[in-house]
DNA sequence: ATGATTCATGTTAGCGTTATCATATACTAA
DNA sequence: TTAGTATATGATAACGCTAACATGAATCAT
């Protein structure tokens, strides 16, 4: 305890590093070190070099809150979310608040679990438009509800939203192409030999419901594979629904070899129904998901799944909506579209049953 | 867009309802709304009444930054992890952000996942030391590694960890007393008519292990019942171990009725080795876990477990490190241990075959 | 060479808040 | 009453940073 309050003693005066002391060290104005540490083009390299060896040396770090007073730049910006999947809030968390860093913003958390955004939206958007914050970050399901957003912005509160492909290219918003993204993974699915592929859906409530779809049937057209109805079952993205749909499939007269999820807790389901039946996977059955979250490497076997760049996405969104609200928007960065990616793991296989 | 634009504006008039306004208003100095806001006694009664009427009627809001340059408390603290899971990893961070918010301090996150605390704790306390940070809070199960958390002090930046009770009194930590809460819940097993109960373990590299063994024992012996060795078998903390552990429990010659998982992983693996033998949970076989994490509810049944209170964890820790970096420590708040829940759920019930 | 034009840096004045000290008012005790 | 003490409020100066303007040096065209 001594220890650690003297050391506290130390860092207070560590924590006192300054641009006063950077620019006195590098025998510069106070200003000049401004414009190093924000990378303005103004300066002579020699002096930059000569600042920066300052900072580097004194182990300067800039007051943010210094920095939010004078350039009044600083924001706060909410996220708000309603009951996500812990591992994608981590990755929006971890993406957003390092772009908040950077930049000096602040995030707050706005959990809106706990009130009834679905049922109310205006009440919700009128609660969140009167907490004074600066943009608002509307994460899924939360931005399909277009009743919440729409007042949100009726309220003069700046709105980015993070969602599937789905949204009017004049609002702000980040997004993947949850469409191709299936289409590749299916087709991956039946590059492995599997033609009877069923296809277990997300809620209808779920716009990305639909966009994954169409990326399964585009999958199957594309092969010359027809869709059989029955292959066809509901889900609503949660482990029980996906463990029920993967069992009615199998007791079909005619099981499929392969079974695509909407997402990995579904998946994850189907390969207990599996179990279930007494067959193993992938080598009697093959499965895959979407999300590349927690549950696909943690169960047995692995899943192979769609990685949607979560982090990213929520780093950009933060980065679009605070250069809106300051207006340093360039003519086309009102929206982005990132890259997913295909991640193989070990829930697929040959079919063991090919008619070949 | 010009929505947004327009809107923006408003909002950067808006934001400036400043202290200065509502002194203004209340025909008072700023000092004196000052005094109000922070709720200190030297303010008449009228006078706080009047202020604080300005204050609604202006809908101020102070602001933060400006709060922490006058005040001059706002710190760096480091959270540093290792591959938690991400439903731990997401309460952490929304419990620490919303303390660090509170006090105006900043939360940097560090994932010393790509890193090797394990096998050169030294080097990595070094460069955590050299980030500059004014203190770090650091998670299980990094919290365990004596010689990371030893360097990091000896290097002087001041830490908190948050574990499982291990720790010497005379250093900073939180914690839940891991072994009082296996003892309530296999307590609440053995309530439910369980005689038979098995018990999977962790990594004997991590301490909870131990504690939540010993939890088991006090639990048996207060009960009067035995501790069968066969009934005990290892884990480390992953889906697959759980379910090979079970599968090895479920084929001996007289399998147990019940089988408790020294976290939620393990336990859903568990009710999936249960499914693979044609048993069904909780009818032929009760399971109960550890942490309620995401999976707990995610499969089905979900799972009867203990809460940490992960989130109230992490801001504690933030308040306890902050509160000691400045010198503010009273006595003893050197250390929290915060109390656990048992959630019921649906993965226990009644023995099936009670030899009663 | 001369003023015009760039580029590089410095100076000054806040941003909104709180600490600190100063002042004014009310209350006590003799 | 008179000082003396407690109580309530105000004035002023930071906190660390950046915007905006001011200055000085270097480059240029003519």
């Amino acid at each position: 305890m001594e220890t650690l309050k003297k050391v506290a003693g130390i860092l207070n005066q560590k924590q006192n590093v300054t641009i006063k002391q950077v620019a006195l060290r590098a025998g510069v104005s106070q200003m000049t070190v401004s414009r190093v540490v924000n990378k303005q083009g103004l300066v002579k390299e020699a002096t930059r070099a000569k600042v920066q060896a300052a900072i580097d040396e004194l182990n300067y770090r800039p007051n943010l809150s210094a920095r939010r007073l004078a350039g009044g730049k600083s924001l706060y910006l909410g996220l708000v979310y309603h009951n996500p999947s812990p591992g994608y809030l981590t990755k929006i968390l971890v993406g957003g608040l390092s772009a908040c860093r950077e930049n000096g913003h602040h995030l707050v958390l706005e959990n809106l679990g706990l009130r009834a955004p679905f049922s109310e939206p205006v009440k919700t958007a009128e609660y969140l438009a009167g907490t004074g914050l600066d943009g608002v970050i509307v994460t899924p399901p939360l931005s399909d509800i277009e009743k919440f957003v729409d007042t949100l912005e009726h309220l003069g509160t700046p709105v980015i939203r993070i969602a599937a492909r789905n949204i009017e290219t004049d609002k702000l918003h980040v997004s993947m192409d949850d469409k191709a993204a299936v289409t590749k993974i299916v087709s991956h699915i039946i590059s492995k030999g599997h033609k009877d592929i069923a296809f277990i859906k997300g809620p209808e409530t779920h716009p990305s419901t639909y966009h994954r779809y169409d990326g399964f049937i585009q999958a199957m057209k594309a092969n010359g594979f027809k869709v059989n109805p029955d292959y066809i079952v509901g889900g609503d993205f949660t482990y029980k629904s996906g463990l029920d749909a993967a069992k009615l499939l199998l007791e079909s007269p005619k099981p499929p070899t392969a079974i695509y999820a909407c997402n990995d807790d579904m998946a994850a389901g189907a390969v207990t129904a599996a179990y279930m039946k007494g067959l193993t996977v992938p080598n009697d059955l093959s499965v895959a998901g979407f999300d590349d979250t927690e549950i696909a490497t943690n169960i047995w076997p692995a899943l192979t799944t769609i990685r949607q760049p979560i982090s990213e996405m929520s780093a950009c969104a933060v980065n679009l909506l605070a250069a809106n609200i300051l207006g340093e928007t360039e003519a086309d960065t009102q929206s982005a579209i990132l890259d997913f990616e295909l991640i193989e793991r070990d829930s697929i296989t040959l079919p063991n049953k090919s008619l070949k």
